[in-house]
DNA sequence: TATTTTTCAATAGTATTACTATTATATTTG
DNA sequence: CAAATATAATAGTAATACTATTGAAAAATA
């Protein structure tokens, strides 16, 4: 059977000229994400990735005003994959509990499996999320960029969990700041396992983190 | 009556040459502090530090080996210093739990008075820790950076607050991960009630970090 | 005191980076 | 087939992070 084809919409702000429009496009948003996977944000150019998809240098700016700008497009296809992963997950769940429970294991959970979209490595982007998104936000110029939109899509996530947590209680007062905690706790404590282990208590086998952030979820709120 | 003078020891593999030793040093920190509060870390060069201070950019790099390096010093600094103010403000508090909540505090909270140091302002450093220092350990370097020792002081705080948990609940599994994420969650909800508030549920007058995250640290617990 | 050694910081650079202006080549349209 | 448009390559520029070298001041030694 075919697989389920779905299409991740990404608000024009975020680029030039759309990377979906072009084969060349798809091939810098798909290099792109294997190279700052390999190089890191700061070593990673556009010069270089032009030379590793055989491009020019400035046909990446034809796409991308800048790497900045490459960084936050690819956050937000992120984020709207995990948009969709969540809806699909979590309706038709009865249980408020378990619902909540689902949405939790989605926003922690490590990305192994590369399922869906042909040009976009969903476990690659994961690392990428965990080891440099806060660069994309932590800038001067943060307050204009969210006023332009280009964190909404992180930001309705964030709402639509807490929404859930305000369905088993009503009286919980900071649903956001509990959401917010756990997602970027999640990947932080993903980040230090790796390079900081003495910060965590991560055990082998199992997932220790989506169990460490699903307990204190319901102990928090309850 | 005098206040009481303790001095922050620095390990000397963060510099190059001691930035105490000299008037130029510390220059180079106060000014430095200021400047990567004013301008962000990507903005703040060496070259604009020398122009505002009256001096060389490469007479900087007789200190600092790189603006890396010299974010890691002040980070490093901070952490010695909250471990200074931790140790002092819990040391004698009989009860487990109000030593606890009496570290949450410290770790949590905001600085809003330059109080001990002649030419560290620790008002600044905090919004610089908050905003800057995940650009410090989110690089390809952390691992042998990491075992040269330059996160050690961080690390110890950890532990030492950790520890305090245990003494409640020698059960409890997870101790540095549930610090480092209120550490870090309180950086980082910080940071978002002033950029990004939809992701957090601060409000006006009383301070809704600390008390989130003492909350959650005694419900998660026991 | 004279001489050597060391410390210190300024000058003048280089290599690299992010980004842009212009030109050449396809592709589409009338 | 010609004009208009889309696309990408060439060849830049300005700024940045960092370095090599030199000259002067301070300190140590004879």
């Amino acid at each position: 059977m075919d697989r389920l084809q779905i299409h991740i919409v990404i608000s024009e702000e975020l680029y030039t000229k759309n990377p979906e429009s072009s084969e060349l496009g798809k091939k810098i948003v798909s290099r792109s994400i294997e190279m700052i996977d390999e190089l890191g944000f700061e070593a990673f150019t556009f010069k270089k990735l032009g030379q590793s998809i055989g491009s020019n240098e400035s046909s990446i700016y034809r796409y991308f005003e800048s790497k900045h700008m490459l960084l936050v497009y690819l956050i937000c296809w992120y984020w709207s994959w995990i948009e969709y992963k969540l809806v699909f997950a979590t309706t038709n769940i009865q249980s408020k509990e378990e619902k909540l429970s689902a949405a939790v294991e989605i926003l922690t959970r490590k990305v192994d499996v590369d399922n869906s979209f042909s040009y976009v490595n969903e476990v690659i982007l994961n690392r990428i999320i965990i080891a440099e998104s806060s660069k994309a936000y932590h800038t001067k110029d943060i307050d204009t960029e969210n006023e332009k939109g280009y964190y909404k899509v992180y930001k309705r996530v964030v709402q639509r969990v807490s929404n859930m947590v305000k369905e088993i209680n009503a009286d919980f007062d900071c649903p956001q700041m509990l959401i917010s905690t756990v997602i970027e706790g999640a990947h932080q404590q993903r980040y230090f396992s790796e390079h900081l282990p003495s910060l965590t208590n991560v055990q082998e086998g199992k997932d220790t983190i989506v169990q460490f952030y699903n307990n204190l979820v319901f102990k928090v709120i309850n």
